[in-house]
DNA sequence: CAGTGGTCTAGACCACTAC
DNA sequence: TAGTGGTCTAGACCACTGA
């Protein structure tokens, strides 16, 4: 019943009868049109406030918040995942993998200190034969300790470091960059090409595990996302 | 109270007690660990399924879920407020503003049939004099027959239509391209520099109200996000 | 079969708001 | 002061799962 509630109420903000700022039936009276108990219509309002679709407040009433946000989820996927979703082909080509002691800033995105050793993997990503991402991975040893002896045409480090480090947190930054001689060579691109760029730090119970660039063309990769009412 | 819950058992996954897969003691007992009923405990497991933190089955179980996916809420905020929110100085410069027939596929992007008249306005937005975005947009008549007359100097179109056709849904996608030779000289770069180029279409009651295209700089401008556990 | 979550009820007390 | 939402209770019936 719960839904019903929540549908009639979508249902009035869709269609415009109630619009931004305007008050919404009380609790008590959608108990009463709907013949249900207060739980449960409650339960239905406080969904919709969650989602960001109503505002409520104590002691005022319940009102149709102002969506002055496009706001969605977005999702980063395993590259793997997401081109297998495609039903396409995916390889992975292994371009450095190693353990080198930290430069400058590295060290610090990793939560360590400077002059430490760490693990780092450059993988090349293909669709169907067409590079798509280019993966710079710094991993920290303290987490994944057998890093480097995977073998990485078989799984993704994003599906090894999950299983061997669960993800409790990141942070993410999504930018429009150039791409320098080494990326553009990978991706088979002109240096200077526009690629779109993720950055991400995860972290674990034990630690910030790894940080990762990935480098996609421009032209063959874009996020998408929508949100409904 | 469900929030003691909760917190108990978000820190149960944070610290690793609980890592991907386990399961969570049943409602039945947090009832009696916290002496609560079970509606209570009932309503903190369900919020953190609903973040995403756990996996509910019935007849199994509450289980840590595998947050094999970095999601996060994209928020896309109006300029004019991101800017402010940074304290630092918006202004706009309206480039091109008026009316004509729609080529072919705008139409589309509206809803509306080819050829039919619609509203078109570029507006480069600066932060402290610095242009940051080229705002490309189509408009649709019906939705917003004043838009013309209005004085963006002074609001955003965002702001403007918003207010005039409530949003219901949109759609967006982000992606690099390279500046052509009009987004060039109006940001102030080289044509081929790359952009972080923001596509969206808004819905409301009414219909499609607005397709848009916000161009920035690929060095001056990040989207950024984070979750967490 | 026993145990799990999914949903709902008919109350209750409280804090807050608007008049 | 009357009406609002915030929270909680002690039950209940159901569908589903796993041994």
């Amino acid at each position: 019943m719960y839904l019903v509630v929540q549908a009639h109420l979508r249902d009035g903000i869709k269609s415009g009868h109630w619009t931004v700022g305007d008050r919404l039936p009380s609790e008590a009276e959608l108990v009463a049109q709907f013949g249900v108990s207060r739980m449960t219509v409650n339960r239905a309002l406080r969904e919709l406030e969650q989602e960001g679709l109503i505002r409520r407040q104590q002691g005022a009433g319940s009102f149709v918040a102002p969506l002055e946000r496009v706001a969605g989820t977005l999702v980063i996927r395993d590259i793997h995942e997401e081109i297998a979703a495609r039903g396409h082909r995916h390889e992975a080509e292994i371009l450095q993998m190693g353990e080198r002691r930290a430069r400058r800033g590295e060290a610090q995105l990793l939560g360590l200190e400077t002059g430490v050793r760490l693990f780092y993997s450059h993988i090349l990503h293909r669709e169907n034969g067409l590079p798509l991402q280019l993966e710079e991975r710094l991993v920290n040893p303290a987490c994944a300790p057998d890093y480097l002896a995977q073998d990485f045409k078989l799984f993704t480090p994003t599906a090894y470091l999950l299983q061997v480090a669960p993800l409790t947190g990141a942070q993410y930054q999504i930018e429009a960059a150039a791409a320098n001689t080494e990326q553009a060579a990978a991706l088979g691109l002109q240096p200077g090409d526009p690629c779109l760029v993720i950055e991400r730090v995860s972290r674990s119970p034990s630690g910030t595990v790894t940080w990762v660039r990935l480098v996609h063309p421009g032209a063959r990769h874009v996020l998408t996302g929508s949100f409904d009412a």
